[in-house]
DNA sequence: GGGTTGTTTCAGAAATATTTGAAAATCGCC
DNA sequence: GGCGATTTTCAAATATTTCTGAAACAACCC
């Protein structure tokens, strides 16, 4: 029960908001909600299960806001939800595992973000039938690199995409084997 | 000259216009902004130089968003700016080779984002020193878990943080290299 | 069923981030 | 060293995202 500390820890205290601050702002600078990774951070930081109303507390946000968040990043898979007996309410446990939470957070925004983008990438390709024969070269010069340049763009992000599967899974150690992997080659 | 198209190509200038949405998008999804993204998407996808005007005009904005935009996009080093003779006005040129492109995106990201946050996690552990002496077993268990998760994260994400550097060099064809290596990697 | 506790939803409010546009600065040239 | 052309800057306006709070909903217990 980390709830109540001596007055003397403060340092504690201090040093667990400057985290959650400073994860917060790295949050919003890669696309994250800072509020969302502002209560990831809490959970993190504490190490143990907190309710609503301790993240709400603890970081003076709305009910609705922590609600909405504390689901969010559930349905990410960074935070579990977790029962007390004899308690009726809901306590939620971050991850503590970080090699894990990087591997869940990589594999969760390539599925949402890479994933679509591939087949919406395809699309902005064009065929070279629409024009009826000749006398389009000049057209179909440019169609055609136009073609070249995302068919490149599409590889490489399809690439991308295969090291991210790599790095998240699925045999549990994606990433650190990746890092040991990409260390030792020279 | 794309500047000007035969009629019929209005399936050029569709696709065009679909890839800038899309990849202006994606970016405000990671944390850029979308007209910095569709910038460099216009640019990208037109394969060559066009000045601050053609610019404007293509994705109707104003002449300052423009002006700031592409100098962002200078910065950071995945657009150039080209001068042709006879003609005072800047024109800018998109790196076309994709990978160089995105080593280039990593490697700016790594050293403007991932860099500073090593320094600021490493700041937010505490040293145990603070208290007088025995008496404060549960505060100094407390302070040591702290320490403990955040060195964690510290070193996960120092790996990370070298996993970019050799991803984006400095021998010219990082990113493509760990593609084959990983790929090679069972 | 009805009372109590806890959770979710969502329209409007607030906070942030982005964009505009016009003035100021810079540049190249004569 | 002054002039038109071009680029940059930045305060104010706008757009977008995020947050609030109160009402609706759900679960549990008696």
């Amino acid at each position: 029960m980390t709830g109540t500390l001596p007055p003397q820890d403060d340092s504690l205290r201090a040093a667990r908001e400057r985290f959650v601050a400073l994860w917060g702002q790295m949050g919003s600078t890669w696309g994250i909600p800072r509020t969302m990774a502002q209560v990831h951070a809490l959970l993190f930081v504490r190490g143990e299960a907190m309710n609503t109303d301790e993240v709400m507390e603890g970081l003076g946000i709305s009910r609705g806001n922590a609600s909405m968040t504390l689901r969010r990043l559930v349905d990410w898979g960074i935070v579990s939800r977790v029962h007390r007996r004899g308690d009726r309410k809901e306590y939620f446990l971050a991850e503590q595992d970080v090699w894990k939470m990087f591997r869940t957070i990589l594999a969760q925004r390539k599925k949402r973000e890479i994933e679509p983008l591939l087949d919406a990438l395809a699309d902005c390709r064009l065929d070279r039938t629409t024009g009826r024969k000749r006398k389009v070269d000049q057209a179909s010069a440019a169609i055609e690199s136009h073609n070249d340049r995302l068919q490149d763009l599409l590889v490489a992000m399809r690439a991308i995409d295969s090291i991210c599967d790599r790095f998240s899974g699925p045999g549990g150690k994606g990433l650190e084997i990746a890092v040991k992997l990409l260390d030792r080659a020279s």
